[in-house]
DNA sequence: GTCTATATAAAGATAGAC
DNA sequence: GTCTATCTTTATATAGAC
């Protein structure tokens, strides 16, 4: 892998961090290590981010627009496939054993800053709106016939995507978990 | 709060251990914190636990005799109420805007020991037996009407409420997401 | 923009006095 | 069993050369 430079080391940065935090949580990780991985020293981090904490906020902010990206680009189709599309999305950006990354933040949550804490709170907001938006859109649409509130549904269907995670991740399973919570969540929505 | 001292201080060592992980992760306490908010000193940490792993070790395994004592405690009654109850000890045990504890380590999964892992490996698969057993007591008494696999409704509840844990403290709003997600899930169980 | 060198503080851990 | 003192390593962070 040649090294990074500039701008392009910048991202590289908040990739690795990103990877570093899903897998050993925030205060797992040090300058060091991303540096390590990069093969560059130390200070080259520091120049791009001041501090610890200042990177975490560009980490968490780039995993939410990529994130939230991501679940823009659903194609259009039934609700079912639609919202598992969502789940795989899950999976898939929480890759090899990993977790979403705002639920490894949520971790440990007082050891990060209020900047920090407000993003990943608005990141589960924004998560639960659009999965509300979606099971309404199925109701209307005669797909889904679950007569719960959508919002409680929304709330359920979140915490089950991000608890099998990190239950599968204990599990040597995760891959298989997130597959078999997300089917029987649109199973209990159809019905 | 008078100084502990002997065996009395090694259990309090572990309980405010867990407490931290719960708060900030395993990698984001010291022997320094849990020295300082027992007002003794570090070194005092160490007589009891060689290493900070055999420490994390330990409380892992405290929390898990507790918690399996508490479900063992839970009262016969309908398999609504003990699904509820179960529940509730969840939250509790949580209380105060913390994760349950396993959930707080798989989050920091790369950072804890092998012992460790396959500790919490054997606390998730304990629950998931646990609800599945009760989904099938609640099925047989005609209590429980679904009829999808009681092994995967299992893995639902387990994952929506760890999930819950940690959607909700990121949410400012625990203590009512772990209530709503329970209600809606034994609502599902039931029909 | 990246490096070497360095400051400062904290961490995990041990030795030995009390 | 707990302390003081100390060792060693690591972490965050900065200054200044290149």
């Amino acid at each position: 892998m040649a090294r990074p430079t500039g701008r392009q080391l910048r991202s590289e940065i908040v990739e690795t961090t990103t990877v570093l935090i899903q897998e050993r949580g925030v205060s797992g990780f040090s300058f060091g290590d991303v540096a390590g991985q990069l093969a560059v020293k130390p200070p080259s981090i520091h120049h791009h981010f001041r501090t610890k904490d200042d990177l975490v906020v560009e980490v968490v902010s780039a995993y939410t627009r990529r994130f939230n990206g991501l679940v823009e680009d659903i194609p259009d189709g039934s609700a079912r496939a639609r919202i598992l599309s969502y789940a795989d999305l899950f999976a898939r950006v929480a890759s090899s054993d990993r977790l979403c990354l705002c639920a490894s933040v949520s971790s440990d949550w007082l050891a990060v800053g209020e900047r920090t804490k407000s993003d990943v709170q608005q990141f589960f907001a924004e998560q639960q709106g659009w999965l509300e938006a979606e099971i309404c859109a199925g109701t209307s649409a005669g797909e889904f016939g679950s007569e719960r509130p959508p919002a409680e549904l929304a709330l359920l269907v979140l915490s089950a995507l991000e608890g099998a995670l990190l239950v599968g991740r204990a599990s040597a399973d995760q891959a298989t978990a997130i597959k078999r919570v997300a089917r029987l969540l649109v199973e209990i929505l159809e019905k």
